[in-house]
RNA sequence: GGCCCCAUUGUCUAACGGUUAGGACGCGGCCCUCUCAAGGCCGAGGCGAGGGUUCGAUUCCCUCUGGGGCUACCA
């Protein structure tokens, strides 16, 4: 049984390397019948928020992805929040304890910074020095009953090597001697994220550890740990980083990095998974990918090695191109609030065939509320230049008089009615049809770019463009 | 500093020793067209450097360079 799991830790949003993690776990889970299990790592008291966990939630739920158990779902395999595990943490650390293979040790946050600087000093690597690796037992019971504050750190083999069998990287050597004594317990009795992750995972019967890259280095330790403990490895794959613009890392400085703000921003979810796969996966040329087909072509020999830069323009590109795929009333649901907030309430018939008009010509959902300003506001100015080219015209009074007055009498007011009065009036002046066009586009909305002219005239309706013509010819 | 990972156009990627190095975003042009989009077509642009191995390297090996990660009582 394949059981794959995401591991957030709640202190901060879900960002775009998170979600990605989250969504090749789930892929993975899905496309083999397996299970998906979200578990919080929550063991950073000072960082963990229940603010941040859920944003999580938010975001995992905004992209659709869900998980089989965690947090509210439940599961055999529970608790799904890591600090509800500690008495299971304190366990098996007493254990490695009982059995020589993790310690207690009592040296202070101070004394350890101390000796890494001593250390760098002297060009050497900032390990733990093993003070107490070999305290005597009278030492060790003194120190336990005057209630010393003390850790718990892994007795690490010194010598030999530690091999990480990778999915995606193949096989990876770590000597063990340039690992330390790492802590496993720390003083507030909490696990440190290297053990509780081993536990859990063991615990939770996970098949495959998908994590990213920056884990890599990570692993050896938790190899050693399942070797102390006897356990069977999980498989490994580590996905490669995303990095911003300039090639470090993603943060906060490349903008938008919690995935829920690309929401706010007009961004479709089905975009943003369908680009998040795209970073370090790839299907032979398919670029657009339904969710259905993510499920069924995903597979860990589709996975890159080499990090991943995330590119707006490219994501853009997608939320345009599933913008053109939305049915109407889900993109008129997505449009309306923001229309109501901009322009209040009108006719909703009239704002969804607004809306309808721009479904080629959206990229971000946004975008509806400056294209369509003319739709719902009358007091627009005329474009500079456009005026220029379209106004300052010998015909353009004679052609917007007679537009108004045949449209006037058009019954009913619809496109198909609306097309010939151009086109009769262009062939009778001998005019091309541009040019009695754009002086009425320019004299209903203001601009000299619009949806074709016999939609904006029919959506508008008759009064509204009759008025308008009015008030451009009294501006000529 | 030590250890580890990575390296094909600006970006995401295909290629798994022999290809005019393919596709996509972006960019430029053309077509369509009432404008803007959408759509279609075309174009510019790439194997980081140096050594090997081989009949032949983008592909395999080594070195360098560049980028990233780990080296916490953060995950």
């Amino acid at each position: 049984m394949v059981r794959v799991r995401f591991a957030p830790s709640p202190t901060g949003a879900l960002h775009i390397g998170g979600a990605r993690t989250a969504l090749f776990n789930w892929l993975f889970a899905r496309h083999l019948n397996g299970k998906f299990i979200l578990r919080i790592e929550d063991t950073d008291r000072e960082r963990s928020t229940l603010e941040a966990n859920k944003a999580i939630f938010h975001g995992l739920e905004w992209l659709g992805i869900d998980w089989d158990e965690g947090p509210n779902t439940g599961g055999p395999f529970g608790p799904y929040y890591q600090t509800e595990r500690l008495a299971l943490h304190q366990k098996y650390a007493q254990q490695l304890v009982d059995e020589g293979k993790a310690y207690y040790c009592f040296c202070t946050a101070e004394e350890l910074a101390q000796r890494r600087k001593e250390a760098e000093a002297r060009k050497e690597a900032p390990r733990y020095d093993g003070t107490c690796r070999k305290r005597s037992a009278e030492e060790l019971k003194a120190k336990l009953a005057a209630g010393t504050p003390y850790v718990i750190r892994f007795r690490l083999p010194p010598v030999g090597e530690t091999a990480v069998d990778d999915l995606v990287r193949g096989r990876v050597v770590f000597q063990n001697e340039v690992l330390d004594d790492f802590v496993i317990l720390k003083s507030d009795g909490f696990p440190t994220y290297n053990f509780a992750c081993v536990v859990d995972d063991h615990l939770m019967e996970i098949s495959h550890v998908i994590r990213g890259d920056d884990h890599l280095s990570n692993t050896p330790r938790q190899i050693l740990l399942y070797q102390a403990f006897g356990w069977a490895l999980p498989k490994f794959a580590h996905l490669p980083m995303i990095l911003g613009r300039d090639k470090a890392r993603l943060s906060k400085r490349h903008g938008a990095t919690s995935v829920i703000e690309y929401n706010g921003l007009g961004y479709l979810p089905e975009a943003m998974i369908n680009y998040i796969a795209r970073l370090g996966w790839g299907h032979g040329d398919q670029e657009v990918f339904s969710r259905q087909e993510l499920i069924e072509f995903f597979s860990l020999d589709g996975v890159t090695k080499n990090p991943a830069v995330f590119d707006m323009e490219k994501l853009k590109w997608l939320n345009g191109q599933y913008i053109r795929k939305l049915l109407p009333e889900r993109l008129f649901d997505l449009c309306e609030p923001l229309l109501i907030d901009a322009y209040g309430r009108h006719d909703l018939a009239y704002m969804k065939k607004v809306v309808a008009v721009f479904q080629d010509r959206l990229v971000l959902i946004p975008e509806i509320v400056g294209l369509s300003a003319y739709f719902f506001k009358d007091d627009f100015e005329y474009d500079p230049k456009a005026a220029e080219k379209h106004f300052k015209t010998a015909n353009a009074k004679v052609i917007l008089t007679t537009l108004k007055d045949r449209l006037a009498a058009l019954e009913p007011f619809a496109k198909e009615k609306i097309e010939p009065v151009f086109k009769t009036l262009a062939e009778e002046m001998k005019l091309k049809l541009g040019a009695v066009i754009h002086p009425c586009r320019l004299a209903l909305s203001g601009r000299a770019e619009t949806p074709p002219m016999y939609d904006v005239v029919a959506i508008l309706g008759k009064e509204k463009v009759g008025a308008r013509l009015d008030k451009a010819i009294a501006a000529l």
